[in-house]
Formats: structure tokens, C-alpha cells, sequence
DNA sequence: TTTCGCCCTGAGGAAAACCCTAGAGAAAAA
DNA sequence: TTTTTCTCTAGGGTTTTCCTCAGGGCGAAA
């Protein structure tokens, strides 16, 4: 009976070490590869070709959503498992349509993660209780969209780093000297940022796409 | 030569089941209990006695700074060691002083963990590099500043919640009207924050607090 | 090809945020 | 007590941001 191979994906370092440990005591399994961030896990997985990616979304450079696309892309038959400690529908719902096999919360016991890995690794799905209610109430609702919000609104390349640069604090002055464009243009952007997200201002846009995931305050600077 | 004994305090289960594997992986360790939450390790920590526990900060119920002072102030001589994916300064100090015996941050690797625990058991100190640094900076400069910021300035009740209220996105008009304020005053107390932050932007103050760890993502509701 | 739609670029005018200054009252220091 | 300091309050005037609208370019669909 071949091993499912594994690569793990966990910014922290003892939490990872941790669980290779508790992977490799189960004879099934062989842990063929550790990534610290985001990049590292596409690349490894580019390299490793493992059955089963687990994964961690708060990473820095590349977060996990982001990562699980690219592999998704890559390699479409590789596994990818969510292991995080976050219930957040701007997390499960991307993961989900990325193609993430199954989406479990640390809160689980290792005898459950074990399982989840067989499971997936079967070609079956898992989803943690908390995160499987989630599914069912939005399905519930299949087209209502509460707070006028779309997924499919996403920002164009200029909007993603003028909003970027925004959350860095800069004026639009100060940006529109650093792209060589009108401040004019930059409001226009900006506008179109806010309707996109549904906010009224610079200070809520950044917020929202922090809490999107869209960049985290280390990649701030 | 008899074992150590560890009380793990950690609220992720599969992530204190791997550590536990990894510890008692270790001929010297005996992890005689395992705590979910900051009320579990403080009634854990007066029934075992352990040596050494081993605390997350972010627990439900009671959170790893109020376990810490409780179990201190039931038995001083045991010994807490912090082990948490978190720098904050609001986190650090106030863990210090309660007598916490050392501060791990998560990307350490697994055999500094343990390496760590061996130097808090014979009495002595551990501190992650990066929160040494934090503690040498306080030490440093009691009272002066290098980059236009003071530690020493603390905002007022006021500002703090007046920044809360910014970060959420609310303009200054909306905050005046919640607290019954001028929109002047609101403006006012915003410069005074500006001042302290040594910023020249609601954003930007917005994204140094948080920085700073006064506030975070979740707790914006 | 033409049309449609989106992206990037901007302007005018309205609204909000920001900077500077200042007084009343409370708390702390002299 | 008197003095000093600090917090909270707010107005005048300026700058920046925000809203609405619009034209040119470019790729996709008809």
C-alpha cells in the first residue's frame, strides 16, 4: 500500500515541525516537503508533485487562498486540505471555489485531521461543522446579496495597487506623483474602489480588503 | 532523573495534540495535562502542579495574560513559558511583569521549543529574538524617541475610542453624532491622535494601531 | 466591421478631512 | 492654595478627498 504523500504548508515553525511529527507516526502518510509561506508551498508543490497539500491561510508573500489557486492551477489533481484557525466566509468561500478538497479548524483533534486526509485523499470532501453551516446558509440564499456586494467585482490592476498604496497611508497627491498620474485620476480609481467594495471611504476600503485578505499589515511595510 | 512536568495550554486541539507528540517525544517530558482554554489551565495548573506550562495568549474564556497572572498568584514557582504567533507589545509587557518566565513566538523550531524549556525549567530566561528587541527598545528610552513617536504617549480614553470608531470606518460627522460631539471636536482629538502617531492620515494612524496591536482585523466587528 | 463593454484617464463641484489656535475644567504638582 | 499641566471641547481657514460625469483606447462579441 503506497504512503499519501504530504506537503505542509504552516508559517509557524514548531506548529509544522508539531504536526509532521504527528503525520509521520501514522504509517500511511510521508510529510515529502515543509513551506513556510505561500510562494514556497506552489513552488515546492510544483517540485514535490504531493497527494495532499495542508494548508495554512495566514501566511506572508502569498496568503493561502492565493497559493491554492496557483497549485489548482498547476497540478489540478493535487489535494489541497485548509487547516486554519479562521471561520471567515471571505476565506471559506474563495478556498472553496479555488478547489480546496476540504476546510478544517484547528480547533479538531488529530485523530479528526488524520481522518480528513484519508478522506480527501479518497477524493471526498470534508468540512468542519462550524465551516459546513456557513455552506448551508449561504446556499440557502443562492442569489441574495446582503450587502450589495459582489464577488465577481473584482479590482483591476490599477485599482490593486493604488488601493495598496493607499493603505500605506499615501495621499493621492503623493501617489499620483509616484504612478506620473493626475490626483484627478487617482480619486477616479478610488471611486471605483469604493463602489466595488461598498464603502464610502479610503479608511473602510482598506479595512475591507485587509479583511478580504487582499494584503496583510506585515506586507505593509 | 525525574521528568519534567508540562501543563499545555492551547485552545487549537490538533495543534496541542502535535505539540504534545513532539514533547513527550522527548525522554525528559511528561505533559500530565492539557488545557483548552485560560480557566482549564489556571483549575489544571492548581490540581497538577506542573513545572512548566506552556500558554498560548489567545484562548477563549480567560486569555493567556489573566491564566498567567492567576496561576503565578497561586503558586509563583511554577513556571510559564509563552508560546504564541504574536509580538505585540500590549502582550509582551504586561506578560513580563505578571512572570512569565519566557516568550516564544511560533516560527521557532521545534528543538529550540524544547531547548527552551529545559533553560525556563533550571530557572533561568527565554525570549524570542524579536521581542528581546521590543524589550530592549523600552529599556532603552524611558523617555526620549527617535522617530517622532513616543511610547510615553498613550492616547486618552477619548482618542482611543475615537481612533476604534475611525477604524471602522466611520466618518468624523458619524462619530460626532454617536458621542453627541462637534464634528470639530471629533477633528481635534483626530490631530492630537495624528500628533501621537506621528502620522498625517486617518489611514495611516489607522494602520499604525493596528501595527502596534491596539487593536485588530477581528474586533472591528 | 461594427458594436459593446471595460479599463484607464481626467475635470468640476461638493463634502469631508486636516491644521492651527484657544478656552473651560479637572487633576497633579508646587 | 496657587500654579501648572492635561484632557476635552470647538471655531476659522485650507487642503484633500469624494461624487458625478465623460472621452479615448482596446479587446471581445455580433
Amino acid at each position: 500500500m503506497p504512503k499519501i504523500n504530504i506537503l505542509l504548508a504552516e508559517n509557524h515553525v514548531v506548529v509544522r515541525e508539531s504536526i509532521r511529527q504527528l503525520l509521520e507516526h501514522e504509517a500511511n502518510f510521508a510529510v515529502i516537503g515543509e513551506a513556510s509561506d505561500g510562494e514556497e508551498a506552489v513552488r515546492m508543490a510544483r517540485q514535490l508533485k504531493p497527494d495532499v497539500v495542508i494548508m495554512d491561510i495566514s501566511m506572508p508573500h502569498l496568503n493561502g487562498i492565493e497559493a491554492t489557486k496557483q497549485i489548482k492551477a498547476l497540478h489540478p489533481s493535487t489535494v489541497i486540505l485548509i487547516l486554519t484557525a479562521y471561520d471567515y466566509e471571505q476565506y471559506i468561500f474563495p478556498l472553496l471555489e479555488a478547489g480546496a478538497a476540504g476546510y478544517l479548524l484547528k480547533d479538531i483533534g488529530s485523530r479528526e485531521l488524520i481522518e480528513a486526509i484519508h478522506t480527501v485523499h479518497r477524493g471526498e470532501a470534508v468540512l468542519h461543522p462550524a465551516v459546513a453551516r456557513k455552506v448551508m446558509e449561504r446556499l440557502r440564499q443562492p442569489k441574495a446579496e446582503p450587502t450589495g456586494e459582489r464577488a465577481s467585482d473584482l479590482l483591476t490592476k490599477r485599482e490593486t495597487v493604488i488601493l495598496k498604496m493607499a493603505a500605506k497611508g499615501m495621499s493621492n497627491i503623493d501617489i499620483g506623483r509616484e504612478l506620473h498620474l493626475s490626483v484627478r485620476t487617482i480619486e477616479s480609481h478610488l471611486g471605483s474602489i469604493f463602489n466595488k467594495l461598498g464603502v464610502g471611504s479610503r479608511t473602510e476600503a482598506v479595512i475591507k480588503a485587509m479583511k478580504k485578505g487582499w494584503f496583510t499589515l506585515e506586507e505593509l511595510g
